[in-house]
DNA sequence: GTCTATACATTGATAGAC
DNA sequence: GTCTATCAATGTATAGAC
């Protein structure tokens, strides 16, 4: 009966803390971070309390943890893949789809972003974070209606991207499939045009 | 020493209902719903918690309480306002002005309103509130979009209260008031126009 | 109508055995 | 690396005095 190996050892600490953070993911988005026990996370997670605060200090250092590891798999994904295409309606027109299928697919996620937005304290940090990635946003998207011709691109930029934050809101809040489905079509036809096709 | 009347009772009564829902507005709008405690509240509208629990029978009874009467004060000037004017881009304009008015002067509640809809459990009977007023709104407004001449005047409306719904998202979550006037400006360039002066 | 005192459950977090 | 046992603190809610 040899003892584990080390890697043996890296690999089992990795799943568990990933099962940790899948089940707070889970819980935080979908109950909210201050309705949900470390007692919820750790049943979830099929994990003891004890092993759970030996990888988290804290409720808080789960969660902060957690936001991060999951922008970070959302991140690599955004910056690569997308501004090769040079032209700006495709840029538009994909990125929507990409973040439509990003939060359908991680509903949980994207829950839990939102409400953190909504709260003053809880976790300054993330609070913080979520301003950053808000302003990085719109300053990666502001020349793409630059090159659509748009007499403000900046404030077109920053109701386009509100406006999806809004269609992702109630999606997730009102759970009506076929309004998400039409505000998108809209949202395209709307934003995702030359300007001088518009208003010319 | 005369015991007080009947009428100082009830205003008695009314005075401690209204201090304690409009201290439990703003620790729940700001703090989360999870995050406020009874102590919390009563300790804000500067009473004992005994007295809160001889008016609501519990946490989830105060908050349903709280909201459908925030909700009915914004409602009674929405209704009979707003859609005396014929002109359909006048209502529109007026409308977004009045919801930036309303959001503004009332942060707390719209953030609780915001957090709770994105809550699964958590008293779902406001989530159906929500709901339906979300419904009842677009129903309402479908029309001035149809007046307006847009090919397709629902998907144009559920895109137009998505958006408004994004933007004051973003103000709250934010607190960047540029952006807010910013998108403003915008979605009343954008939206309130007849459709043939945009497309046609 | 209002408060204080208290009961009881649950919480976040720690210590120590395996 | 993982679990069980346990603690102190805080939470919700109730009972009874004034």
């Amino acid at each position: 009966m040899s003892p584990r190996t080390k890697d043996q050892n890296e690999l089992r600490r990795q799943r568990s803390m990933e099962r940790i953070e899948e089940a707070a993911l889970e819980l935080f988005g979908h109950k909210g971070y201050g309705n949900t026990s470390i007692s919820a996370i750790a049943q979830g997670a099929g994990v003891s309390k004890g092993l759970l605060y030996n990888y988290y200090e804290n409720k808080a250092a789960l969660l902060r943890a957690l936001t991060l590891h999951a922008a970070e798999k959302g991140e690599a994904i955004m910056n690569a893949e997308f501004f090769n295409d040079k032209k700006p309606t495709e840029v538009l027109l994909k990125m929507v789809d990409f973040m439509v299928d990003a939060v359908s697919n991680n509903k949980a996620y994207w829950k839990l972003l939102t409400s953190l937005g909504l709260q003053d304290d809880v976790v300054e940090e993330v609070g913080d974070f979520l301003r950053k990635k808000s302003t990085s946003y719109i300053h990666m998207l502001t020349p793409i209606f630059k090159k659509l011709g748009y007499p403000n691109p900046e404030a077109q930029c920053i109701l386009f991207s509100a406006s999806m934050d809004g269609i992702f809101l109630q999606y997730i809040s009102l759970r009506n499939k076929r309004n998400l489905d039409l505000s998108i079509q809209s949202i395209k036809e709307t934003f995702c045009k030359p300007y001088n096709l518009i208003n010319g």
